[in-house]
DNA sequence: AGCACGCCGACT
DNA sequence: GTCGGCGTGCTC
């Protein structure tokens, strides 16, 4: 007897072993396959394994359909999926629904009707059976689920069952295909009927005269939709020259990727001598198959490398996935690369519908010479490749490379240097200021190192000036947030005509506010944060559940009128930018303004046609945006990132002021980067205003040496979440208890994280630190095997426990 | 993740 | 007495 072992899309850990049924034929592992699963619910999965066995098994349930000849998964990425479930704690099954487009997985809805001849006796019926039966008269059928609103909830499954039971109803699973291929009408003239021409009516005339000209020896050549366009397009006259016959339709199933534009592809631009060096230096690692760092500072044309590296390998047909942090930011980006490689360009990412990703993923499976460079974001490591040959994953550094939820929480620029391995192909990390950890690996030789250093343009590195506010204050030189040094700065730049970048790293009017007389905030009654308080509505609004309230002007706990905004958000600095500057035009960027679709590329190109002479906005501004007129740059307070609780926040406090000062002076003149601190003399800052990374990685490589941090040590964070805050606080100590006294590993916490309650959740957190003569996969083992001994105490059994690796 | 089952307080 | 809330356990 066969037996298939099937993965479904669930947070599962298991497989689940199917009996095939005689009629069925053995398909291939990679395939999908419907099958029951539960009481009356069909799943789709992926074969995974396929075995044969000599007894048989009755209470095993059967596949129902085999849906593929060919298979979706690949024994690669059947590897691949395997890594990333043990590497990232996650269960095999929901690294399956991340990778998979969610179209490819069938939705089963069960769907009942009246059995048609059935013989009802209403009398013998229960008031909900009869209305259920009504409805279904009405409906020929209904899903479940809306059957079941129907009268009383509770009884509504006996009162189903009890139908089925005599025979009135049926209930069927009917399950849908979830991809819907794209078909277009063509259209052609029947040509042996050009003699009718002249009797037809003037509009159908002109219309059929047009077409029989476009028909000429090619069948079909004609879209609908392009005829609609035409002047001579009429529905009525269409309609009737079909109906005659001299017009001929057909159905065409179409790609929704292709890359519409007749223009030829441009070749690429020459390198400056410093990329070409470092485009050699990279081709001769590349074919050693190793990771190499490729470390250019902002505005050294990283891209134009790249686009060599690419050419290089499509010449070769082979396949190149290039990662970015964020495809919505880089559509210049895309643009270019479709300028220099026409269809052979496509984009994998969230933001495209489920119909177009499985176009790609067919496309890549099959090793197409079109979507040979997929341009995508972390998931796009996920497709099957056939003959991948490179690896470029852009800014590193980016924290949107990693996944936090939902599971699996993986980093993309991990998991693409492990998919890498596996293809056999080489991988470019490309980043102007390199995360600490791969700068560690280039100076130990495990990763390759390229430098790239040079601006070519000759654009010299902006000149930063540190502003002190205690001493601004002192003198009383702020006019709100904003000294008169800075005030000065914009001034002189828009009277260049050139135009300004504020930075705050806070969105909404202000985080909170407060009453002047008690003190009393209001807090978001589901999670531990004060209300942010945003202008649009005159709202309080909770950053992490969606909760708001009206804002209101008198304190709800003591009635005294004057509640006070604090601290400093975009609305903010817009809104004193104004008062300021009367007269100036400023807009802001983060993310209220820009949810909108399109409203980021709107800003962007606005800014960028200078529609408006000043942009104020959060972190979203230090996203390799390339702004020719930008004078000044200036940060409101930079004090707040270098406060913040994380083990890496220096480094990111850093990554973000380099990489906005680089925003200013991309011409030929030196721009100016302004940044308002209470701490000038912080040694961070002071490296941030030398432009001087490399000390920046030696501090900071030495401060995580000093107190254990990566990349000296791997990290694994244990995460507890509970409604009742006892039970997780509990549950988190024994947790941490047992790692400690079971192993020598350094175990910090249990500890409560910035915003210990979410969505009523309460939450604890644990920090596992794994030393490098440690076996990760060990500890990880045992760590699954501590959660499963959890799970089995009564206590802890409702608390939510879960694993962020490397996080 | 769904979904059924079962236990318990709130109402016609 | 039923209704519907949620906590718990299972899915080959």
């Amino acid at each position: 007897m066969i037996q298939l072992d099937v993965l479904l899309p669930l947070p599962l850990n298991h497989l689940y072993t199917y009996g095939l049924p005689e009629e069925i034929e053995i398909p291939r592992t990679g395939v999908r396959v419907v099958v029951p699963f539960g009481a009356k619910k069909w799943q789709t999965g992926i074969v995974w394994r396929i075995r044969e066995v000599h007894q048989t098994d009755d209470a095993l349930k059967e596949i129902v359909y085999v849906l593929d000849e060919t298979p979706w998964i690949t024994e690669q990425q059947m590897l691949f999926f395997d890594w990333i479930s043990t590497y990232y704690m996650s269960p095999l099954g929901l690294v399956l629904k991340a990778a998979i487009p969610s179209a490819l997985l069938l939705t089963s809805q069960t769907l009942v009707q009246l059995t048609p001849e059935a013989q009802v006796d209403a009398d013998q019926l229960t008031d909900q059976a009869y209305m259920m039966l009504e409805a279904l008269a009405q409906h020929k059928s209904l899903p479940l689920n809306t059957l079941l609103t129907i009268g009383t909830k509770s009884s509504g499954m006996d009162t189903i069952n009890h139908l089925v039971d005599q025979g009135f109803i049926l209930v069927e699973q009917d399950i849908k295909e979830k991809y819907v291929p794209k078909y277009e009408t063509f259209i052609r003239a029947d040509i042996h009927q050009k003699s009718r021409l002249n009797d037809l009516p003037p509009k159908q005339k002109a219309l059929f005269s047009w077409c029989l000209e476009k028909s000429i020896g090619v069948a079909y050549s004609i879209k609908k939709k392009e005829l609609i366009h035409t002047d001579f397009w009429s529905p009525s006259a269409y309609r009737a020259l079909v109906d005659k016959e001299l017009l001929l339709e057909k159905s065409v199933r179409v790609d929704r990727i292709v890359w519409d534009s007749n223009e030829p592809t441009k070749p690429l631009k020459p390198l400056y001598p410093p990329q070409n060096i470092a485009l050699n230096e990279l081709l001769s690692r590349l074919y050693e198959s190793k990771v190499t760092l490729l470390h250019g500072i902002t505005g050294s044309g990283k891209t134009e490398v790249y686009a060599h590296l690419f050419e290089e390998l499509l010449q070769k047909n082979r396949q190149v996935l290039f990662l970015l942090p964020e495809i919505a930011l880089t559509t210049q980006l895309i643009k270019r690369m479709q300028t220099y490689f026409g269809d052979k360009v496509a984009t994998y990412h969230s933001g495209m519908s489920q119909n177009e990703r499985v176009e790609v993923w067919r496309r890549v499976a099959a090793g197409t010479s079109t979507a040979q460079l997929i341009l995508g974001t972390r998931s796009a490591v996920f497709l099957p490749w056939k003959s991948l040959g490179l690896v470029v994953v852009d800014e590193e550094h980016e924290s949107a490379y990693r996944q936090t939820e939902p599971a699996p929480r993986y980093q993309g620029r991990d998991a693409a240097i492990y998919a890498a391995h596996l293809y056999g192909c080489g991988v470019v990390l490309g980043s102007a200021t390199p995360s600490l950890t791969s700068m560690a690996h280039a100076q130990s030789g495990k990763y390759g190192y390229v430098r790239l250093d040079v601006r070519h343009l000759g654009t010299p590195l902006p000149q930063v000036l540190l502003i002190d506010l205690k001493e601004q204050q002192l003198k009383k030189q702020m006019k709100g947030h904003f000294s008169s040094v800075l005030i000065d700065g914009i001034a002189e730049c828009l009277a260049q005509g050139k135009q300004v970048i504020l930075f705050q790293n806070r969105r909404g009017f202000s985080p909170s506010v407060q009453c002047t007389s008690c003190g009393h905030s209001p807090q978001c009654p589901s999670c531990d944060v004060s209300l942010t308080y945003h202008k649009q509505g005159n709202i309080l609004k909770c950053h992490y559940c969606g909760f708001y309230q009206n804002h209101l002007s008198q304190c709800p706990s003591c009635r005294a009128p004057g509640m006070e905004t604090l601290g400093l958000g975009t609305q903010q600095v817009l809104e004193s930018f104004q008062e300021l500057f009367p007269g100036v035009s400023a807009k802001r960027m983060d993310q209220d303004t820009t949810r909108r679709k399109n409203a980021y590329q709107e800003l962007i190109d606005g800014f960028e046609q200078q529609s408006f002479k000043v942009l104020i906005g959060t972190q979203m501004l230090s996203k390799g945006l390339d702004f020719k007129q930008v004078g000044l740059v200036g940060v409101l307070q930079a004090d707040a990132m270098l406060h913040h609780p994380e083990y890496n926040a220096h480094e990111q406090a850093f990554q973000i002021l380099y990489q906005l000062g680089g925003r200013s002076g991309r011409s030929e003149l030196q721009g100016k980067f302004y940044i308002q601190t209470y701490m000038p003399e912080h040694p961070l800052l002071q490296q941030v205003s030398r432009h001087d990374y490399a000390g920046m990685v030696e501090t900071q490589l030495a401060q995580r040496r000093v107190f254990q941090y990566p990349p000296e040590v791997k990290l694994i964070k244990v995460i507890l979440k509970h409604k009742s805050w006892n039970t997780v606080d509990k549950g988190a100590h024994w947790f941490a208890h047992q790692i400690a006294s079971r192993s020598s590993l350094p175990v910090l916490g249990p500890a409560d994280p910035a915003v210990a309650r979410i969505k009523d959740q309460f939450i604890k957190h644990i920090v596992v630190k794994v030393p490098p003569d440690i076996s990760l996969s060990g500890v990880k083992k045992s760590l699954s095997r501590l959660q499963q001994t959890f799970e089995a105490i009564p206590e802890f059994r409702s608390i939510r426990l879960l694993f962020q690796v490397d996080y």
